[in-house]
DNA sequence: TTAAGTAAGATTGTTAACAAAAATAAAGAA
DNA sequence: TTCTTTATTTTTGTTAACAATCTTACTTAA
């Protein structure tokens, strides 16, 4: 069976934000998107109200569906809510990760580790993202993986904005001793670990001057960059 | 200006909802809520897909839209998330706090204790949750408001579902100690006190015998039982 | 040159008709 | 009766045409 249009527009759309394909503010047209995805205007409505009910998209009355643009305060709010979120995914993947799981943190690391020695910065960032979700999926608790993913998102947007650069390596190494610690199974570290690798991510922003504000084509959204 | 026709539907079904009168499982028809809130059947579409963004709402393809039944897992998790959310609420909500909010709180409380004292259960249902949420106003970060309202939302459900009708005179006996606590601008003792305070609202939870399953009757969006 | 106003084009919003699928009711066989 | 099959009705899904609104480009006047 193949999937609803609905959902392959909305999965094609979180992809593109996910991979900064789709910057923040970019408009996104009803007949563009149906042409894109062959279908009709009907199933792109239905996937942008969607959309829009997780707050990836906002709406605006007889404007148009447009990517989200987190503002500095919404930046903070999303950091904090965060860690009061990854705290907790913590000590649960503390207690129930399986050899398996640290398995695949370490390779995740490791793509990123490549993605970034070779300049991929989108890969690297969706990659990062990756982490983080799978963490909540060891956690095993599917309404704080479901909010996490709809963070991460916008966290990912917020880079997008303010980011000042920097704190790369700092993350990735943050990642790795991150697993150490779960492989210890030390949930109190772990969710230390986590609380400050967040405040690291955080502190990395400036809300001096945005950057990429959204441009119009959605063509990113059937072109991945690498 | 008055208000966009899907945004009356979406708030109308999720006040129906926080008051129990729509219980898990109650299909929503289109046509039955096209003609309740006199509009076409594409703006109850977009309501119901932002609810369905919002997991308050299932859509089963060619079957239609149904308010959605937590399973016990889901119970958990969703107790689970409140718990790691209203924690880092409480101890914001400890910044943050004035008089007039303490005032405001009091005031829900007082008029629970009506409601229970009447025996408007609904009634009393919704100005718990009214407390919960207000307790996130007060924190200042709406992105842990809006997840709070859909897991109170939820709850609602959970306890139509699986409450065992025990800690209706608890629960408002903590919510007072909860904003005495407040008042004193105690950070960790308010988080331990809202943590222990869902901890007994979960206990009170038996998923021997689900109670209510969704009946069909969508009136109960337009009448309220008080 | 700049600004305001106007007209043309493009986009979103609304509506209705039709197609497809599921639920219901009825009829027949074991 | 009970189960299956078939026909009917109801409901959801799709499509296209039209209306309303916004955007853009152009014209005109200060």
């Amino acid at each position: 069976m193949t999937e609803a249009p609905e959902n392959r527009i909305e999965d094609a759309i979180l992809d593109a934000i996910a991979e900064q394909r789709l910057p923040a503010g970019t408009k996104l047209g009803e007949q563009v998107l149906s042409e894109l995805f062959d279908c009709n205007r009907a199933n792109v409505r239905r996937a942008l109200a969607s959309l829009a009910g997780q707050h990836i998209v906002e709406l605006r009355p007889n404007r148009g569906a447009f990517v989200v643009t987190p503002t500095p305060q919404e930046a903070r709010d999303i950091f904090q809510a965060r860690r009061a979120i990854e705290r907790t995914i913590a000590r649960e993947a503390a207690k129930h990760a399986t050899v398996e799981d640290i398995r695949k943190l370490r390779e995740i690391i490791e793509e990123e580790a490549q993605a970034r020695a070779t300049a991929r910065k989108p890969l690297e960032l969706r990659l990062s993202r990756q982490f983080h979700i799978q963490l909540a999926k060891i956690a095993g608790n599917h309404v704080l993986e479901r909010f996490l993913a709809e963070l991460t998102m916008r966290s990912t947007l917020i880079l997008g904005l303010y980011s000042s650069g920097g704190a790369s390596q700092c993350s990735e190494d943050e990642h790795t001793e991150i697993v150490n610690a779960l492989e210890k199974g030390d949930a109190e570290a772990l969710s230390h670990l986590i609380d400050e690798h967040l405040q690291h991510l955080e502190a990395d922003l400036s809300f001096d001057r945005p950057k990429q504000i959204g441009f119009g084509l959605a063509q990113a959204l059937v072109s991945p960059s690498y």
